[in-house]
Parts: structure tokens; C-alpha cells; sequence
RNA sequence: GGCGACAUCGCCAAGUGGUAAGGCAAGGGUCUGCAAAAUCCUUAUCCCCGGUUCGAAUCCGGGUGUCGCCUCCA
């Protein structure tokens, strides 16, 4: 397939390192609060590569952080920290919330149909590896201390700015450098800090501090995936500094390349601008329940621009999402009850499959293989009118549409007349008699029989081939 | 001030040199006892200005606008 480099900047073949096996890191959650809808767009890319990789026959080993130290002193977005707030209010320690929000963003990973990672590791679990990576770089004289901090020594890092583009020139042109007077270089990067306020402390061999944030990745990643990687994916705001930080980092401790392929999402904007705190437009999961709009929807939403796009979110593209989806079920539902003369889909279904495959190859071209999908079903839809869809070809349309599922994860095959117990008895009766009030033409009854079961939320539509019901 | 990306129909969104996919919405037909669903038809010359080319949404230059980042900070 091919993939669009943030390091070559250019689409290219992607050829896994070892055959048959892909390995992946993806930047995951801050778990000091509830994760925006933003964050599970990048996630679910994540997600859809990883499918699409399985779909094609690679095993993937994924692995997803938790970061649960670090950044944790104040929120400069809004002024209060929100993990030492409530810790304080709570009488909890900061890992006791931050382990509640870890549950929180597991359930939430599941409601979305995202497939877990192979490992989730805590940052707070690795610091061992963490001063092991420090010691490495202060034993090559890469890395310096001052002041009880350990700083990353740039000069000794020619590459550095090869992701970004931000050399170190750029860097001191720009007005924005902060000059920390401990630093040898204004723009070398902390790898240890040294600050006595800060919430949480480990024991160093050259004093009490704690990590700097782009640590963690690096260890992480070279522990549970090996020194070169093929896949590492991140919101774009994490390209500079921090995953620069952590090319310079890995490289100068291993020698190796660090990662083959970068993937950066775009953001996720609301109504045309940017989703802040400040604004009062980050949605949660939560949030998006509680409109009353269904998960499936956002992850169809989520997953229906392409990585590379921004993406804009309104409840109105919610609302179409809903309804895009309802398209699917109806066609579902219309599939499972055709019974008539028999079609040869053979070329229908492998041109769908081809252009669904190779779309998405193409660096994830998710509305190409949604128009894949869309064309499918409305020929398919032609040929049921014209009464030329058998039972067996509504096997093999099902099949083909989990199979599209098996990606995109947002359909519903569950039969609504596998409903358990007498319901679907008394529905079928219902029907029975309806049938027999239409028979007779009293279409009064007919439709209140009709208008009543809807009421209950249980909709029927009359089709050529008989009536069919579902249960909203 | 620096680095990077994007700008296509009312909305969402494909398309990187040959005359604009798909979804939602809208209008008009067909089917149906009526609904619902489905289906057919209609709706764009691609932010602006130059240039290259037989030919550009697609390449180059200049504007304008939007988004991300610029070091410990989420």
C-alpha cells in the first residue's frame, strides 16, 4: 500500500521491515482528563490502518501509551490543573485519577468498535527504562546535566530537524526561544527534570526529578516494538517538538533509524475553527451520548475524511452521518429478505472489493472506498427492484459487506428477528394479521396496526417481497 | 518573525495534466392502497491574480484566508 511519509514528505510503497508483520506505535492519551472527539479521530486512524493492514493479511503489533505523568503542574489553557484539582477535591492520589480516566478512555475505545492495541504501557511504569536511556546518552556525552536536570545535547544531533523542518538556524532566527540559562543552547530539550514542585518524583542517579515528555515514547517504543519501527502515528501538533525530540533521542542511543513511516493526523476543527477549551467547544464521547447521537455515527463521522484533511465537525455532519448509516441498515434489512430469480454478481461484487482494497491502499482514501460501498448497494438496489436478487446472492452481498465492515466498523448485522423470547412471536402475529386486514383491504386497521407498533418504536415497511420490521 | 499543511456544489468530501466520484440536503418523476424504503433526473469549472502547456482543479509565481507547531507546555 502506499502511505504518505511525514519524513519524505511523499506517498510511498510501504514495505513492512519483516515480512508478513507490521509493527506500530501510536501516540495515546493524556489520561489526566476526559479525551475530545479530536483525540479519538487520530486514534481512529489508527485504528482504520491497523484494520486495513489486517485486512490485508499483515499481523500487526500496535502499541498505545499512557501517559500518565509529566504535564501534569498546570493547565495553560484554562489556567487550573485539572488531575491536581481533583486529586485535592477528592482526597485522591494523581494516579488514582489517572487511572480512572484510563478506564474511562478503555470504555470508550470499545464503544467506538477500535480494536485495543497488543500493549497499552504506563509511563509511569517504564522510568526504570527511562534513566537507562538517559545513562546511555550521558555515557556517550550526547546528553549534559545542569542544574539536576539532564538536557539533550543538539549540536551532537546533526539531523535534527529532518521530520519538521525546523533546523536549529530556524530555530534561533525564530523569536521565541526561550533562553534558559542552564542550558548549553537555548533549544536543547530536557530529558530529566529537575523541580521540586512538580506532583510526582523518581529517584535518579543524578537526583530526584522527573522525565521529559518525549522520553517515554522512545522507550516504549523501542522496548515492546525494537529499535526501528515501521509505523508511528500522532496528532500533527505532536511533529515538533515531540517527535522530533524523540528521533533525536532513539537515534543517538540506538544508531538506528527510529521509525520508517510517520503518520500525522490532521486536526479536528468545529464549525470551520479550532476545537479549545477556551472556546467551550471540545466535545467528549460522553457529550456526543448525551445529544443523543449514536456512537457509530461519530465513528463514521470520524473515519469519513481523510487523515491528511482537516476535518470539520458539526452536529449537522452528525445528523448526515446518522443518516448515511440508516441507508446501510435499510439495505441490509431489504438484502436479507430477497427470495427471487437469481443474479450473477460475480463482477459486480469483484469490481466493489478491488476498488474498496485499493483505495483505501491508496494512503487510506477512505471516501474513495466509501463511494465503493455506496455504488454497490444502489446496483444492488436496482437489481432488487427488478426482482433479481436469490437467496443465494443475498449471501454472497452480505458476505461482501462484512467483509467492507470488517474495516470500517460501523454496521449493524445483528438480525432483528433473532429478537429474544415471545416478542418476535407476537410481532410475527401482528404482521399475520395485518396481512390478512390488507388482504381484505381495510387499510384503517392495517395502518394502525402499523402506527401502533411504531409507536413502540418497531417500524415496518412493506415490500414487494413481504413486510419487513426493525426495532429502533 | 520562523517551520509545515490546506482552500473543490448549501453542508461533508474524492479527484495531482485531458474537459469534476460518493454521502447529506433541495427540486421534479417512478414504484407503493397509504407510509417507509428504493430508484431515475436536475444542481459546481474547482479562493483571487498572473504564468507554463495544444490542454490545469491538478504544474510554477504572487496574493488572500484557514489550520498545526516554534521546547518542557498540554
Amino acid at each position: 500500500m502506499l502511505l504518505y511519509n511525514s519524513l519524505t514528505k511523499r506517498k510511498e510503497e510501504f514495505i513492512p521491515l519483516q515480512k508478513g508483520k507490521v509493527t506500530m506505535y501510536n501516540c495515546g492519551p493524556t489520561v489526566y482528563g476526559q479525551p475530545s472527539i479530536g483525540n479519538y479521530r487520530s486514534f481512529l486512524v489508527a485504528d482504520l490502518l491497523k484494520r486495513y493492514l489486517q485486512y490485508q493479511g499483515y499481523q500487526v503489533n500496535q502499541v498505545m501509551n499512557i501517559t500518565d505523568v509529566g504535564h501534569l503542574e498546570n493547565d495553560s489553557d484554562t489556567g487550573e490543573d485539572k488531575l491536581e484539582k481533583k486529586a485535592r477535591q477528592e482526597k485522591k492520589e494523581p494516579l488514582e485519577i489517572a487511572r480512572l480516566y484510563e478506564e474511562s478512555f478503555h470504555r470508550d475505545i470499545k464503544k467506538l468498535n477500535i480494536i485495543p492495541a497488543e500493549v497499552y504501557p504506563r509511563a509511569t511504569e517504564h522510568i526504570q527504562d527511562m534513566i537507562d536511556l538517559v545513562q546511555l546518552l550521558l555515557d556517550k556525552g550526547i546528553a549534559y546535566e545542569a542544574g539536576g536536570s539532564i538536557y539533550f545535547d543538539l549540536t551532537r544531533f546533526p539531523e535534527y530537524g529532518k521530520l519538521s523542518g525546523n533546523t536549529l538556524e530556524d530555530l534561533i532566527a525564530g523569536k521565541r526561544v526561550e533562553i534558559k540559562k542552564e542550558k548549553r543552547n537555548p533549544f536543547d530539550f530536557a530529558l530529566w527534570i529537575h523541580n521540586p514542585d512538580h506532583l510526582m518524583q523518581w529517584e535518579a542517579p543524578w537526583g530526584k526529578g522527573y522525565p521529559g515528555w518525549h522520553l517515554e515514547c522512545s522507550v516504549m517504543s523501542i522496548k515492546y516494538l525494537g529499535e526501528t519501527i515501521d509505523i508511528h502515528t500522532g496528532g500533527e501538533d505532536n511533529k515538533f517538538p515531540h517527535h522530533e525530540c524523540e528521533i533525536a533521542q532513539s537515534e543517538a542511543a540506538t544508531g538506528k533509524q527510529f521509525v520508517r513511516f510517520w503518520l500525522h493526523i490532521k486536526h479536528l476543527l468545529v464549525n470551520g475553527g479550532k476545537m479549545s477549551k477556551s472556546l467551550g467547544n471540545t466535545y467528549t464521547i460522553a457529550d456526543i451520548e448525551a445529544k443523543g447521537f449514536s456512537l457509530r455515527a461519530l465513528r463514521y463521522f470520524l473515519i469519513s475524511g481523510h487523515y491528511r484533511q482537516n476535518l470539520n465537525f458539526t452536529f449537522d455532519a452528525l445528523e448526515a452521518a446518522e443518516k448515511a448509516l440508516a441507508k446501510i441498515q435499510n439495505f441490509l434489512e431489504l438484502i436479507r429478505k430477497s427470495d427471487n430469480q437469481h443474479a450473477d454478481l460475480n463482477e459486480l461484487i469483484e469490481q466493489a472489493k478491488e476498488k474498496f482494497r485499493d483505495s483505501l491502499g491508496d494512503d487510506l482514501n477512505i471516501s474513495g472506498a466509501l463511494a465503493a460501498v455506496f455504488d454497490f448497494m444502489r446496483k444492488i438496489n436496482t437489481l432488487i427492484s427488478d426482482g433479481k436478487i436469490s437467496r443465494k446472492n443475498s449471501e454472497e452481498i452480505i458476505t461482501l459487506m462484512r467483509k467492507f465492515d470488517s474495516i470500517l466498523a460501523v454496521m449493524d448485522f445483528t438480525e432483528e428477528r433473532e429478537t429474544k423470547g415471545v416478542e418476535t412471536e407476537l410481532i410475527q402475529l401482528l404482521l399475520s394479521y395485518r396481512s390478512e386486514f390488507k388482504a381484505s383491504k381495510n387499510w384503517q386497521m392495517a395502518d394502525r396496526i402499523r402506527d401502533d407498533l411504531k409507536k413502540m418504536g418497531i417500524h415496518l415497511k412493506d415490500t414487494p417481497d413481504g413486510t419487513i420490521w426493525s426495532i429502533e
